[in-house]
DNA sequence: TCAATGATAGGCT
DNA sequence: GCCTATCATTGAC
């Protein structure tokens, strides 16, 4: 398991190193593919610009915690805090295969996170409203492909889903016994890493903070911007 | 291309 | 305390 040690770094050196490790949070194992880093006060497209809040006040925190947030009303999107305490940065997952790649063996498994109740919770005030939806991977009819397949844990959103985080995570710590942790893989080769932009976002796009891993199915393809 | 959906945070009274 | 714009997205059409 990653320590601490690992997460205390510059956020990018994080981010590049989170490519190819595995997430795990009980049964379910996912392979890291595609990576953001939003990195502190300075970052316009950060949480944390504005300086510690409710929301954002985990970032500040130490590093190798999990940051997770809802957004659009409907999406999780799960976050691991980096770089030094009160740096405020983050590295948010993207997207990620399912390891072991054996479809027929992962279904099962992913329903027991969200059947595993409270274990790993932590309660922390503006982590999200009472209100908010729990996380019910694998049991709101087919996604857009199935699990094992590209598809399942390609996009934030996806990825929460399929790995069964919710806002009741934020402030896990991921270097501890819990049941929500991160796992060394197999080395990536500099040249199996592609960067660019990040997408999503309407502030800081010109910042190449986005690193993926080439020739994945499970990476984010670029899509076409709404204008408002 | 666009609607869904609700938390968040800033601005104002 | 209230109002409002915004939002690190996704799936349906």
């Amino acid at each position: 398991m990653l320590d601490r040690h690992f997460y205390d770094r510059p956020v990018l050196a994080v981010a590049r190193d989170l490519l190819g490790v595995t997430v795990r949070h009980g049964p379910v194992a996912l392979r890291v593919t595609e990576v953001e880093a939003y990195g502190g006060t300075d970052d316009p497209a950060s949480h944390a610009r504005r300086g510690p809040t409710p929301r954002s006040r985990v970032m500040f925190g130490p590093p190798g915690h999990a940051y997770v947030y809802f957004v659009y009303g409907m999406h999780w999107c799960f976050n691991v805090v980096c770089g030094p305490e009160g740096t405020a940065a983050a590295v948010l997952i993207r997207a990620g295969s399912v390891c072991p790649p054996r479809p027929e063996r992962d279904i099962t498994g992913l329903d027991a996170p969200a059947r595993s109740g409270s274990a790993g919770r932590v309660d922390l005030p503006g982590a999200a409203g009472p209100g908010a939806p729990r996380i019910e991977p694998n049991v709101d009819g087919p996604p857009p492909s199935g699990p094992g397949l590209p598809g399942w844990a390609s996009g934030p959103g996806r990825f929460a889903r399929a790995l069964g985080v919710d806002g009741g995570y934020t402030g896990a710590d991921l270097t501890g016994p819990g049941p929500l942790s991160i796992h060394r893989g197999t080395p990536i080769d500099d040249t199996a890493v592609g960067h660019g932009p990040r997408v999503g976002i309407r502030v800081g796009t010109d910042l190449p903070y986005r690193l993926w891993l080439l020739g994945e199915a499970s990476v984010s393809r670029a899509r076409s911007v709404r204008p408002r």
